[in-house]
DNA sequence: GTCTTAGTCCGTACAGTGTACGTTGTCAAG
DNA sequence: CTTGACAACGTACACTGTACGGACTAAGAC
């Protein structure tokens, strides 16, 4: 009747997590439902329940999955560069499952991103910054790191399946006045245009630079 | 049978918006469906949707309702002032507003929010930046005010309703191992001494400068 | 061998969600 | 008085998370 059970892989947190991941990856996690994710394993819902406490707990493993993938900084590396590296990786850990970014900040951190934050904040502590300052810059990297992603994927978000994004864009800018949003245009067109590369190195830079000047 | 109708207020997107926020400020947009907004408003659930084409407009317009609120800056001030209140503003209502950050960039920009763009990029292209930076600059002040307060408000997301989030802060620490992730638990315990008052605007302005500075 | 115990899988069931569709009431224009 | 519009409503459907209880299996105790 069901499908070959020796087919199957046989059902553990590891499991059920891994495959979350890969079908948040492909279809968001707005469509990642527990019925989908236990049919996709080849199991029934219910089967779930016995690894795993509640859908809740399954987005915050794999939040935590995501920030596991992330490799630690190079211990050899200057301080700053550690700091940077980490923002790097992250990003590109976000960028690699788009989901991941608008869960990061609700979901309460498991070990691998506490692990993720002590590398982070032991980078800072052994800066020239002081600790007020320390504590300050890990806020602020945080927050570029994730709210750039999440901004640069908020088109991602609004943008239909497999829909056009710049057409939408574009529609985006024929919808609003050029006489009252001359300058709105004009950023969207920039963004059109494309010639707005990798400013998210370039502001990490700045922030970076501004905050080892402070004391 | 039914309340009286007169009591109800007459049924409008106005009317509709209006209480969305209502509710979402008192129980978050997690709780938010369109039958209790129904109940809330004395209507049935249908009703509204002839006034709305569905849940995510709803959602849309709420955002647009809290953009709304954002003053538009004094023409006659100096237009990096006019960009740092706009970011201070536009933290503030966003504040009031516990679940608005969420949705900022989930949403298509609504009349609003294009207004309040447009303010934005029109204060930056006053100063003296060149216009990638100013470009740079839009993003990089945006994330900062809406990661901002995305992280501070992380913990609300995570603490149950009217649950102690000191206490859940506290218990965290205590989750994790003192040897292996000292500075981790050193932040935390930094956010529990409440030293770590304003650094959004200190932040913002470590930004502005860094901005400044660049061409 | 049998009995017990723990753990996994699954079927059923329930409350709650967004919303499509059709019916009803109301009210103004012709 | 009729007609047509639009707003309010009731019902219905597909889908969600998950509580509960039963069926089955595997391991260990005697």
């Amino acid at each position: 009747m069901s499908a070959a059970p020796n087919e199957r892989r046989s059902l553990d947190r590891a499991a059920i997590v891994a495959c979350a991941i890969a079908f948040a990856d492909n279809h968001g996690t707005d469509a990642l439902s527990m019925r989908k994710l236990a049919a996709e394993l080849g199991y029934e819902v219910m089967s779930l329940y016995n690894h795993v406490a509640n859908k809740a707990e399954v987005l915050s493993l794999m939040v935590d999955a995501v920030a596991a993938e992330i490799p630690p900084p190079d211990p050899a590396a200057e301080p700053i560069a550690s700091v940077r590296a980490l923002a790097v990786d992250t990003r590109e850990a976000l960028v690699r499952h788009p989901w991941a970014a608008g869960l990061w900040l609700r979901q309460m951190p498991g070990p691998a991103r506490v692990g993720h934050m002590e590398h982070h904040l032991a980078a800072l502590a052994a800066t020239d910054m002081t600790p007020p300052v320390a504590h300050l810059a890990f806020h602020a990297v945080n927050n570029h790191v994730i709210g750039y992603t999440l901004q640069e994927q908020a088109m991602a978000y609004v943008v239909p399946p497999d829909g056009d994004a710049d057409a939408l864009a574009r529609s985006f800018i024929d919808g609003i006045s050029p006489d009252v949003h001359p300058h709105t245009i004009a950023h969207v067109q920039q963004h059109l245009d494309g010639d707005t590369a990798s400013s998210f190195e370039l502001v990490l830079d700045l922030i970076l630079d501004g905050l080892t000047r402070l004391d």
